[in-house]
DNA sequence: CCGATCGGTTCCAACGTTGTAACCGCCCTG
DNA sequence: CAGGGCGGTTACAACGTTGGAACCGATCGG
């Protein structure tokens, strides 16, 4: 099944069933319907691998995350699907379990002989390690501010981490909360919990709060184990420094704090209220329903499928760009204690 | 960056490079060592389209699923990561989004060209579709029979779906619930649906119940919408025919009915004892934490990958194969109602 | 000491595709 | 009517890799 099996067939030269399957416009309308009809008669499908091989291009795009178990990524995955395709690339995902050598592997190893580029959402990767690759293969990173002596290395798409921070801490300080903690701190080598600190302390300091860093929980990872652990840390902290809310940096750290004052008898949000960040679909149907910064996913798949087309297309190196997608919040009974009936 | 590079570089023919990295026995161990290094000092990589193109392997899998953005199939394709990769495969997982033309493309189109072999897990794709297909391509199906006339069409690995149902309807039931309903029956032309529907029929009858068509949910989606929308339907019933217990086809359908048992103010277990299947991390940190049938999926992936390897590697064709992977039921909170301290 | 054997290496062709350049009628222009 | 231009088509080479055959020097049996 090859442009060989489809050239005898129609009668033409295999260049003139190349030239049709691609649609260069130098072809008569005669002879393109004949070929178009050998190639629907015989099933043919151009072999990408062939393709690749003699262009350099093959269509095909990886969008590689840390862990797909994690809502966030999975449902950004999906609009990162839908975008592509509508671009005419097809996307693999590759889950890389934030292992930095597979971070680094599938920009240069895969990526480099198979792949057209890759969307990143790096982990562990240091902007220094991605620095020579970004030069020379179309890559974007997601979610990260990657800097090397104050300088971009690559495009990113991200949403306004400290802005984000910022207003659901300020949300929770509105309500009346005075002792807000926070979990999701200093996970390893991570811009993203950095930012979302810098944001909940501008917030504390806005609203006349003073940041106590016994209330700020450190984590591994930005998942439910590593946030009810960390509740209920916060919890056995003395009556008079416990935490009347948290701000934690996922909807997975929140759903498992939650998990954590459900298991202490605790009411949510009568004793502590609870914020996450993801805006994940979980969060909407957690009880009780969970407030969160929505990052706007769809656009930051358009965002940086756009972003990643361009390079792709250009030949010539173009300067690094980052891109700032929106985010609002969504206020929910974990913090307000307003009943709502969901509407699907 | 090419073997003609390395080859110059060490001062060898080409295919003498190619023998070093394929690890072809024929090479003396001075060579071997010359020509590793003149790769490793300049970063070589083989080029996965050549590759493909000269020896139909490419190395690459993809697993299709219908939605990443589902808890199962997330957690899925992490466990078929590591199963392919210890098999030296790479795993592309690709989103079908149940689109029946999407899931045969992936197997005759990037897949018959690009890709040694398939892991799909068919939405809508009938077996008559898939049975031309799996002839000629190493297609594995997860999670459904897949008869066509009686015999098998293609390699599958699911668990015993009747079996599973059955065994938490017979939980319930043994509970003292005497009025127990479904959720997630007659999704259209799922197979699963319809063999958990048998296995609940099973365990009501055994326990000495009748099968009361009002319990029995129909859905669209196995997602958390349908469950919290059927479960308000389930509520809507005049009160002597309501539940008094819910089996939902999957863990997300089960995390929607708790919710809209949430929103009406009843108590879980208490009024409505809820269970699911999946044994999603999200069913465990549901408040309350939700009983499910928990499919081995280790052992699903690792079934699946070696069954695929298997036909990858045999040139002729080997007769198609069931294989039946372990499940368990895991009692929690939402059914038992005994409080429990997470130990993760 | 000659021919066979064998480990190690090289040469050649081919996988399916596309870029470049050449080619071939044909119509138009001078 | 010769020369130029042009739309449409084709021949050829090359992308990076590997299977098979050929090759080569050295060891070995007779």
């Amino acid at each position: 099944m090859t442009l060989k099996d489809v050239a005898e067939r129609a009668g033409v030269s295999i260049k003139t069933v190349s030239n049709v399957v691609r649609g260069v416009p130098q072809v008569s309308e005669s002879t393109r319907t004949r070929v178009m009809r050998a190639v629907s008669e015989l099933g043919y499908r151009p072999n990408p691998s062939a393709r690749r091989l003699r262009t350099g291009r093959s269509g095909l795009i990886a969008l590689a995350v840390p862990d797909l178990a994690t809502p966030y990524f999975a449902e950004l995955a999906h609009h990162v699907g839908a975008e592509a395709s509508a671009h005419g690339f097809t996307v693999l995902i590759e889950e890389t379990l934030g292992d930095a050598k597979e971070e680094l592997r599938l920009a240069t190893g895969v990526g480099a002989s198979l792949l057209d580029g890759v969307i990143l959402s790096p982990l562990r990767v240091s902007p220094a390690d991605l620095a020579p690759v970004a030069d020379e293969f179309p890559l974007v990173l997601l979610g990260e501010r990657s800097y090397e002596h104050d300088h971009v290395v690559a495009d990113h798409v991200l949403i306004d981490n400290v802005a984000a921070a910022r207003d659901v801490t300020a949300h929770l300080a509105a309500l009346g909360r005075t002792r807000i903690g926070a979990i999701g701190v200093d996970q390893p080598q991570s811009a993203t919990s950095r930012q979302r600190l810098e944001g909940f302390q501008q917030a504390l300091h806005g609203a006349g709060l003073t940041y106590d860093p016994r209330l700020a929980a450190r984590v591994k990872e930005f998942d439910r184990r590593d946030g009810l652990l960390a509740m209920r840390g916060l919890l056995s902290l003395p009556a008079e420094v416990r935490p009347d809310a948290v701000f934690c940096f996922s909807d997975m750290l929140a759903v498992g704090a939650q998990h954590a004052l459900y298991e202490a008898g605790l009411n949510v949000p009568g004793d502590v209220a609870v914020a996450g960040v993801d805006g994940s679909e979980e969060a909407l149907y957690s009880t009780p329903s969970l407030t969160s910064v929505v990052p706007d996913k769809a656009a930051i798949a358009s965002l940086a499928v756009k972003c990643l087309a361009a390079r792709i297309r250009s030949r010539e190196p173009l300067p690094f760009e980052e891109y700032l997608a929106p985010h609002w919040l969504e206020v929910r009974e974990s913090t307000d204690g307003v009943r709502r009936r969901l509407s699907p």
